[in-house]
DNA sequence: TGGTCTGCTTGATCTGCGTCAAGGCGAGGT
DNA sequence: ACCTCGCCTTGACGCAGATCAAGCAGACCA
């Protein structure tokens, strides 16, 4: 469950789980056996369940291509939007039962998996993977934290404009598109799954949007394609002091 | 940084920072001596920085008494606490150079710390201290994001039975004080740290407050001293679902 | 070619909470 | 006994964002 934080990706591997040397199926000849041997590859149609919450979960795992969502529900039907799981983000707790929420591909989406178990093994017999995992989680936690303060304390307006950094910088981050000197992605949401990640309905997520498009701060091409001008505006919209903000 | 989340705590041992047989001072007696080098106490005065947002910290250690919050802060001075360190919760962050909120102590503090290297070095050569690490982690993540379900979606009123409810549960799991069949507390925070994190104002906070008061569902002694008649009641206005809620 | 469906936009109105302002209450000091 | 200071309460008012409602645009299908 490893999201929002961009991290330092080895680049000899692309699809394994915990991209680090150390623990990297592909890269440590001795460890490469065990960690075959558990790993299976799953793929999801956008818009189904990964595991919903409160469901035994007996696998871990990360994303190869696509993107997922954490969500949590109340019984009244307000959601939440917890997380954000872009490629190499990472799910599951080792040493916990169940899932605490519903992970759901917002696109068509394929992960890489490791039966729970034998990977617990692993990690007691292979220090380095607890510590890795305690960095990545770290990295969540700030993540997450940073998320609160745009969940208790911007406007509507800092909260997409902080909304689009991050997909802009996690994205920027992935594929090297900043080409006519502006930077620019696709939205993975639709405008009802931002507004679930901003504590905001949809419809003022559309009319905040809309604004920023009048006031240029982005420029859009359909309804999912933005070109961010100038990012260090866009930041300055979002509130963000510091430039990266999000930790390395 | 745990917070929110109560853990398991082994008896025999009350002040060390990693409440675990496995890894705690006081059971392991080949341990010992290397935590005992590095161990010391600190005291803070009630409104004090433990540490400043982006200063380096040189020690990672564990709350004894008193309670810490950790907020984050914007140019324009709105800020957002981002988690609520009571007695046996865990400050630090192995691997990281700075801190990236305030810690402050809201009420006289003493803590139990570990210079950050030599704890570092440990958690190399003590497996057991990394996993135990990642468990309370993940916890606080967990916490993380049930806050974020209340900052986003939950009302005012919601929000401020929702503090309350997990309040008084720390609270009753390290002392035990149901006493008349209500529950009883006093309020370490003052309304307007309340306020901070829950996204609200003080007079807000006031208001909710009064109006549960008036409702029935909690009775004031003062201004701090909460007696709660009924658990169940307070947590519905919560609108917690489930009984626990805040996993184990 | 039209029909439907999903995602999005925009307008009108309502309301929960923020903002501004005026005290109240208890602790500690002189 | 009085003053002050920090913390809290309560009231009046305004506004950002929710809610309700109507309609648009593109994808897909028959």
């Amino acid at each position: 469950m490893m999201n929002l934080g961009s991290m330092t990706v080895h680049q000899d591997c692309d699809d394994c789980p915990i991209r680090h040397r150390a623990v990297c199926a592909r890269c440590e000849a001795d460890e490469l056996q065990l960690l075959e041997e558990i790993k299976y590859y799953r793929r999801f149609e956008a818009g189904s369940h990964v595991i919903w919450s409160g469901d035994k979960m007996d696998f871990v795992g990360s994303v190869v291509s696509g993107i997922a969502t954490l969500t949590q529900t109340m019984e009244d039907g307000r959601t939440q939007m917890v997380g954000l799981l872009l490629p190499s983000d990472f799910v599951g707790r080792p040493g916990r039962e169940g899932s605490a929420y519903d992970v759901v591909a917002t696109t068509d989406l394929v992960m890489c998996c490791f039966r729970k178990k034998p990977f617990e093994r692993m990690m007691e017999t292979t220090p380095a993977i607890a510590q890795r995992l305690l960095q990545m989680t770290l990295d969540e936690l700030d993540a997450a934290r940073e998320w609160m303060l745009v969940l208790g304390r911007k406007t509507a307006r800092e909260k997409i404009a902080s909304l689009l950094s991050i997909i802009a910088r996690r994205d920027a981050s992935l594929n090297f598109n900043s080409s006519d000197g502006g930077l620019t992605f696709d939205l993975p949401l639709t405008r009802e799954a931002m507004a679930d990640y901003l504590g905001l309905t949809l419809e003022t997520v559309s009319r905040q949007i809309s604004a920023l498009k009048k006031d240029g701060v982005i420029v859009l091409e359909g309804k999912r394609h933005v070109i961010v001008p100038d990012m260090a505006r866009l930041m300055e919209e979002a509130g963000d002091d510091s430039d990266g903000g999000l930790l390395a």
